[in-house]
RNA sequence: GCCCCCAUCGUCUAGAGGCCUAGGACGCCGCCCUUUCAAGGCGGAGAUCACCGGUUCGAAUCCGGUUGGGGGUACCA
């Protein structure tokens, strides 16, 4: 299905790929995918003093990990870059926001601007003092060319300002309809070259966004109030404009704009802690989006054949990370074996290092315990919670080893006589449905609940209360540290 | 302050004039299963569709206002 449709995602590499920019990316992905079109990445690194190449690394490697696949920009195919409208990093097409900058010029569409920063700020107090919105004053707009050469004397280089034509700018957006917005609130003149040369957004995202010929500008909502300023460049430097597409925001539990104050925003955590990229996508496209009808779990391909934008919310959606987790859960369920093993090695590995356990299991003794472990997972870092007393060395807790019903010295009786029982038993049935009747028995034979003996039981060999079914975790154990915990805990029950 | 946007269970949402005494999912509460925890199954509580007017035979759905919430107001992106 071939289509003129061109979307793109232009994060700034000022800091980690955030979650609100991967669904705002997603969205484009999906629409360009629905459609046939081409989806474009491009970097805004023109906020040199905080972009950085760290930040930049991430953002692509995060985007990968998604699974979200560009046509053209930057890291595609295993490349530096590539696509027909190279270069697409900001820093390197200057020459083009030049060229653009002195083509407003030469029209008289933009002049040169020589307020010091201490004059814009008095203007803004004063502005703010006389209760006005804040804009600019127009102090350059009219300079006389005596008076031009008189601050360029001065050794000023003077920034570059747009001129605001009065009037009202409106546009159909794609999921809010029509909007209209009067340029007299837009706060004047706006600067679209700093004093020091270098470009700013507003400019470079048109320019940028003609070059690449976007047919289609799918952002977040926080850019509505920006785009009559876009219309008017896009006006003035002779451009056709794009249809403009407003997605809601992702929003902090309390309802305002997500952001790392109030919430985790940054992807590369999600991934740390052991979300799936599953789950993470079909999360972030039902943050705003649903397939309109009752399916909850749905893959990036089946999204993408089903996506429409006018079936986007209009309004925020607060993050939840408890559905967030549900979901992770239902992913982790419908991996196949080797791929679940192969994403939880990354994990336990990193607990060892971190020293969380003693030591990392094999693929094979992940691969073992699947079947007990699987449906226990919320997240692929909770590996250790489920099954870390496999890897870890336990100290027995005295107070913590006897039942609710049971008092210390029937949790001495019923370890020593669950021991001599295990012990009874030779390695080669060492198997759940082996283990089981003999304690079975025992628990008859003295008139215990079995419920407060397998509790005993699985404090002594696992520390913890909580804990896959009992006689397989003995079988993962092995007989020799079964049979020594159990030891020890009936000593360290002694000795209390 | 000014401009703009939004408004269905606590949360994410279905709903595009009669199918709605508003459906699903998360979360919550029971019950079942059960050696614990999960998973799973079943059931339940939970929304006067923010409010007030209007249009209409009929409104969650259309219009206006009010209230509430959010976003934007940079020589950041």
């Amino acid at each position: 299905m071939p289509s003129d449709i061109r979307v793109r995602i232009a994060p700034s590499p000022t800091g980690p790929l955030h979650i609100g920019t991967a669904r705002t990316a997603l969205f484009n992905y999906l629409f360009a995918r629905h459609t046939g079109g081409t989806f474009v990445l491009r970097l805004e690194d023109t906020d040199v003093a905080r972009s950085t190449a760290a930040f930049e690394k991430d953002i692509l490697d995060a985007l990968h990990w998604l699974g979200i696949t560009w046509d053209e920009g930057p890291g595609v195919a295993g490349l530096e870059e590539a696509g027909p409208y190279a270069p697409y990093r900001q820093m390197q097409r200057l020459g083009s926001y030049a060229e653009a900058a002195e083509a407003l010029l030469a029209k008289d569409l933009a002049y040169r601007c020589y307020c010091t920063p201490e004059e814009l700020e008095a203007d803004r107090r004063a502005r703010e003092a006389a209760k006005l919105p804040p804009a600019y004053s127009g102090r350059c707009a009219h300079l006389t060319p005596d008076e031009r050469a008189a601050r360029e004397a001065e050794g000023r280089r003077g920034a570059i300002r747009f001129r605001v034509r009065p009037g009202v700018v409106g546009w159909n957006d794609l999921i809010r309809d029509r909007v209209e917005i009067d340029t007299a609130n837009l706060g004047g003149d706006f600067v679209i070259v700093r004093a020091d040369g270098t470009p700013l957004y507003h400019f470079t995202v048109v320019v940028d966004d003609a070059a690449m010929q976007i047919s289609h500008v799918i952002r977040g909502e926080d850019h509505v109030s920006n785009t009559p300023k876009h219309i008017l460049l896009f006006e003035a430097l002779g451009y056709g404009i794009p249809t403009f597409g407003h997605v809601p925001l992702i929003l902090n539990p309390d309802g305002t704009k997500m952001s790392k104050r109030k919430s985790q925003t940054a992807v590369s955590d999600y991934i740390a802690q052991g979300f799936t990229r599953e789950a993470l996508v079909n999360y972030l496209a039902f943050l705003g989006w649903s397939p309109g009808t009752e399916d909850d779990l749905l893959t990036l391909d089946e999204i993408a054949q089903r996506f429409e934008l006018d079936k986007v919310q209009k309004g925020g959606a607060r993050f939840d990370r408890e559905r967030l987790e549900w979901l992770n859960g239902q992913w982790i369920r419908r991996l196949d074996d080797a791929d679940l093993v192969a994403r939880l090695l990354p994990f336990t590995e990193a607990a060892a290092v971190a020293g969380q356990i003693d030591r990392a299991p094999s693929e094979g003794e992940l691969t073992a315990l699947l079947p007990i472990v699987r449906e226990r997972l919320s997240t692929l870092a909770s590996i250790t919670d489920v099954a870390g007393f496999l890897w870890r060395e336990l100290t027995p807790d005295p107070a913590a080893l006897v039942p609710k019903r049971w008092d210390a010295a029937t949790t001495i009786e019923g370890l020593a006589a669950a021991g001599e029982r295990l012990a009874a038993h030779d390695a080669v049935t060492w198997e759940a449905d082996e283990l089981e009747p003999p304690l079975r028995r025992l628990v008859e034979a003295r008139g215990w609940k079995a419920g407060d003996l397998f509790m005993a039981i699985r404090m002594a060999v696992t520390g913890q209360a909580a804990t896959p079914p009992l006689f397989d975790v003995l079988v993962a154990l092995g007989r020799e540290r079964t049979l020594a915990r159990l030891d020890a805990a009936v000593e360290a029950l002694r000795s209390a």
